[in-house]
This record gives structure tokens, C-alpha cells and sequence, in this order.
DNA sequence: TGTACATCAGTGAACGCGCGTTCACTGATGTAC
DNA sequence: TGTACATCAGTGAACGCGCGTTCACTGATGTAC
């Protein structure tokens, strides 16, 4: 052999970010994964030459592109739960009075789609990545993204059950509410990430839908008031 | 050249379905999008193999592959509509009554839900694909399916606004419900084409989401009824 | 009704390229004594 | 505190394979006259 040119792990100088092969594969891939096409079209050479790195080195830390996966999944669902967890305790005051002033209600949903989108903005790439990936080609990320927005949808009904008088809606509505409302906002934050322009017009898309939703569970209590509210609102032409 | 055993179009005896090579492989592509991993991660002998069909036979008909997608979307939308559209006639009977009776839009409700279960089950594989190249990585597929999701959401606003009361909600309000609705409703079908046991969970899901979100709409219209509805199903326990 | 010809829809062979994977290697880091 | 050694995290070269694409060809179908 001639002389070794042989490149070897650098050395770190002191204050260098410690960024190894792993954590350059795992942001490369999920760059690739947000702005190119889907995690079952990325090449491990592909994703290898992005991250500055030898092909080799991806066998050092992941068996295939599944693990890779699921390493970002836990990574970033991590950092945004414990994120989310922080930030909701400035919002949650205590247990809405009863009778539940609709002005309050509303000023909490508006506080949480705030946050829902400003999330949105900081964890781009990998809503895209994620959202996508919900309904993608591997199995093994499907699940365990379904696990996280079940997760998601769990916390969000605890919140909301803290904050509802007691016996309004049951615990098993709630949870189902919360379910159709974490999916609703996949929909909009997606939207809003693509298009950051439409922010207000999604903001207030988000709000009404969730405040139609809970009026709603909470008016199928009495039919007849219901009834009596559209019968007032209802023009008189008939056929 | 020995004596030529080259293969070329086989003559069709009367009666045999006319599957040309175009069809075979818009089959195939739909089958295995369907079954295995997403269509950017399909590969162009992959899909001819599995349609029986020479590699090259694929130039004669599609460009590429987001060619052969929109052909799909083309011809599986446009089923799709027909098929909504004549089945739909038989629910619609007439504008419904002011007062509304709760009932009735039950009824309607549950007639339109299952109009949207049975669809799913005989577009099984259409409609796992089209929900996964929704958020896929073909932004021209996104792009065609996001038109389709978009039609049905109109199609089916004025449907509602052909049978609630005259001025009871007004269009756009009608048309931002619709479309919501319509998303809930391709997340709750692919969980239903993947889980067919589940109907009747999922069937009652959607049908509760759908009164609700509706009944909220309403609801809104009177915050004042709402918050007496509220008051008289709220615990006394406070704090 | 025939006939000449263009077009259509299929074929097989061949190309060069990038891919995933394996191999043998190497220097840095961690650990037992 | 040194030292010997195992493990870790990286390297480059090489493999065989399947891929997309191009080429030249062919028989069936449609069409103009």
C-alpha cells in the first residue's frame, strides 16, 4: 500500500458541534425525506453522500432505513412533546367555570392552534416527513407514527378534561374529539408548512372547526334546544 | 436472425376482454402502489413484470410514471363521481323541513356514511394509494388528487345546501364543513380498508363527527342557548 | 371492394450506471489491571 | 498513573445485480384512394 491517505474519524478540535456520522445521516435523511420524495425512494448512497459521509458508515448505526426511521421518530417526538408539555402549563389556568363563558373557551382554542402552528414552523421538515410517512410505504413507521398522534390525542383530552366542567362530555367523547381534532390539524399544519402566506386564514380554519366541534358535542345533549335554535335561523320558504 | 419466435401483439379471439398492455399495466401500477410500497418507489420493470408485459411496452403508452398516475386518477375519479352521483339520487329526497327534525338528519347521515364505506370497499386499493400520494411524493399526483378530494367537497356542499332550510348556514360555511368532513372521512375509509372488521366502530364515529360538526355550526349561531345547554349538563363540583 | 401505406402496439437485446452490500483495514476511545 | 487490549466509528475498493433507456425490428390495424 502507498502511503496511508486513508481518511479516519477527524479529530475534534475543543468547541467543534460533536457531530457524528449518525446524527449527520439522521438529518439528511429527514432533509431528503421533506424536500425531495418519499422515505421508500431515498438511496442509502443517496442519503450517505448528503450527509458528508462514507456509504459504509450507515451499516455502523443502522440495520436498515426502517431503524433510521424510527431513531428520528423517537428523536423528535420526544423533543416535541416535552416541548408541548412545557408551553401548555402557561395556557391551562385551572377548570373552566360553570356556566362555561364561550369568550374563554374561545381564547383558549385560539392559544392552541398558536402553538399547534408555531410547532409547525420550528418542526417543518419533519411534520412533511411525518405526515407523509403516516400513510406511506413502511409499515414500521406507520405504526409508530400512529402511536405518537395517539399519544398526542391522549394528552389533548386529559388538557381539555381538566378544563371542561365536570360532566359535560364524557371521557370517551372527549378522547374521540380530541382524535378527529390532532387529525384535522395534520391536515392544516401541512398546509400551513407549505404555505406559511395562508397562516391566518388556516389559524381561523383550525378555530372554527374546533369550536363547531365541541358546541356541537355539547349541544347533541338536548335535541330539542338544538331544534329550537335552527328553527330560528331557518328562512320561512319551504316546499 | 434464426427462425423468428419473436413475440408480438397476440391475436384476440372474439370475446376475450380487450386488455392491452396500457391496461395491464395502470392495473398493475394500482395493484402493487396498493400492496407493497409507494408509488415513487415503484420501478418501471418492476410494474411491467407484474403486468406480464415487455419494459418497453410502458414507453408506447406513458412518458412516466406521473403520466400513468393521472391516466389512474382520470379513470378512477370519474368512476367514482358517476358512481356517487347516481346513488346519491335515491337519498335526497326533497329539502328537509324547518323545524329540523333531528331525526331525519340522522338518517341522511347514516345513509351517506355507509354511501362511503361501500365505496371504499369496492376502491379498496384506489383509495389507499390516493390517500397515500396525497401527501406523496409526486407533487403533480398531490396536486390531481387534491383537485379530486376538492370536487367532492363541493359536490357534496351543495348537496347540504339543497337540503338544510334555506339561510340556516350559509355557503361558505357549508363548504369549509364539507371539506373537513371529507378529510375525516379518507383518514376513517383507509382505516376501514385496512380493518373491514371495524365498520361498525368506524361507521358510528363518522356519524357522530358528522352530526356534531354540524350540530355545532349551528349551535354557534346562539351562544347564549349554548351556554344554558352547557349550564344545565355541567357538575356542580367546582373550584 | 382491393390495395398500398402509415401508424400503432408490441417484441428482445444491449448499454452503461448507480445501487446495496461485503471485505479488509485503521485510528480513536474506553476499560481492566 | 501507565499500559495492554477490546470496541467503536470511520475508511476505500470491489462485487454483482437490477434499473431506465435506446435501438432496430415486426405484425396488426386503420385509412386514402
Amino acid at each position: 500500500m502507498t502511503t496511508a491517505t486513508r481518511k479516519t474519524r477527524p479529530k475534534l478540535k475543543r468547541g467543534d458541534p460533536v457531530l457524528g456520522g449518525r446524527s449527520k445521516l439522521l438529518a439528511a435523511a429527514l432533509q431528503l425525506a421533506a424536500t425531495t420524495r418519499s422515505w421508500a425512494s431515498m438511496g442509502l448512497r443517496e442519503v450517505a453522500r448528503h450527509a458528508g459521509v462514507n456509504p459504509n458508515t450507515f451499516y455502523r448505526h443502522f440495520k436498515d432505513f426502517d431503524e433510521l426511521g424510527l431513531a428520528l421518530i423517537q428523536q423528535i417526538s420526544g423533543e416535541l412533546r416535552s416541548g408541548l408539555r412545557a408551553r401548555r402549563r402557561n395556557l391551562t389556568g385551572g377548570r373552566l367555570a360553570s356556566p362555561v363563558s364561550t369568550e374563554r373557551a374561545q381564547e383558549i382554542v385560539r392559544e392552541s392552534v398558536a402553538l399547534a402552528l408555531d410547532f409547525a414552523t420550528e418542526y417543518g421538515a419533519a411534520y412533511v416527513v411525518a405526515i407523509r410517512e403516516l400513510h406511506g410505504g413502511s409499515p414500521v413507521l406507520r405504526k409508530a407514527l400512529r402511536q405518537v398522534m395517539d399519544d398526542l390525542a391522549i394528552e389533548m383530552a386529559e388538557d381539555i378534561l381538566n378544563l371542561l366542567p365536570a360532566g359535560l362530555l364524557d371521557e370517551r367523547t372527549v378522547h374521540e374529539l380530541s382524535q378527529i381534532v390532532i387529525r384535522q390539524m395534520s391536515f392544516l399544519s401541512l398546509e400551513y408548512v407549505e404555505h406559511p402566506e395562508r397562516r391566518d386564514e388556516l389559524r381561523l380554519q383550525a378555530e372554527t372547526f374546533i369550536l363547531m366541534l365541541f358546541m356541537g358535542a355539547i349541544a347533541s345533549r338536548d335535541f330539542g334546544a338544538l331544534e329550537a335554535i335552527a328553527s330560528r335561523f331557518s328562512s320561512s320558504i319551504e316546499h
